[in-house]
DNA sequence: CAGAATCCAATACGATACTG
DNA sequence: CAGTATCGTATTGGATTCTG
């Protein structure tokens, strides 16, 4: 790393097992954050619209998963001091590059559901929870 | 999804809480997968040279990861019969139209790694498993 | 409203040892 | 070689209740 001229190293790999490149593939790659930053898309949301939108989420695993991406300055975080609370959760530049790899995926799975289920698969053997 | 006279329905919605759709991206935004499916691209692998190539998942990681892609049909398995026992993998064509979004997220980490980290940002506090 | 706190179940994951 | 079996830990995730 050192030896790069530039200062700069893009040189990270996520094959290797120390990397931190390692961290954030997990931060991304995980149950809520690929809809969360979906949903942010479009515009700021605040934390009840956005557990609106994201069916079923807990309010403990959505304020979990905002704050991860808050720490990792994908989303900002800005409080209206009112009452009641009033906060509102955006996209940072950084975010608004990681939505677009993210809304490739979201995409994929959408088109391509009925692909991995059959047509003629039984729908309920696949892709169930591992066991 | 009856209403559908084309029989098809692609009207699958990420965003809803019942959708099959869950499942999948939860397949998809797991720790290995994401790298098992870009080590594929090159062409068929062995269960021991994947094993090398993503440093330090545990055979049994491997394996599961492994089955469940088979299982989704993004992974072919072939096995052929020697001593001692020499078994394939290889994307199917459904596997070699998701490594592209998938490789759109890897390319991300290992390009934004630095945004994320600072450049003058406590790389030890941010990025690690949440607590 | 926006969450924090608590409790608990299910799962993911790793280390290791073992087998056809 | 290519896994499986077993064990133990860590993390995820949901349900619920509570508070500023």
């Amino acid at each position: 790393m050192e030896s790069c001229p530039t200062g700069r190293h893009d040189h990270h790999n996520v094959y290797e097992a120390g990397c931190p490149c390692r961290s954030l593939l997990d931060l991304l790659a995980n149950k809520w954050t690929a809809l969360a930053i979906g949903a942010l898309e479009d515009g700021p949301m605040r934390f009840g619209a956005l557990k609106q939108l994201l069916g079923g989420v807990s309010p403990k695993m959505l304020a979990q998963t905002l704050r991860r991406l808050e720490a990792s300055d994908l989303v900002s975080r800005t409080v209206y001091p009112a009452v009641p609370a009033h906060v509102e959760y955006a996209l940072t530049d950084l975010g608004r590059s990681v939505a677009e790899p993210l809304r490739g995926l979201r995409v994929w799975v959408e088109h391509h559901l009925d692909d991995v289920l059959g047509p003629d698969r039984p729908r309920d053997e696949v892709l169930q929870p591992q066991k």
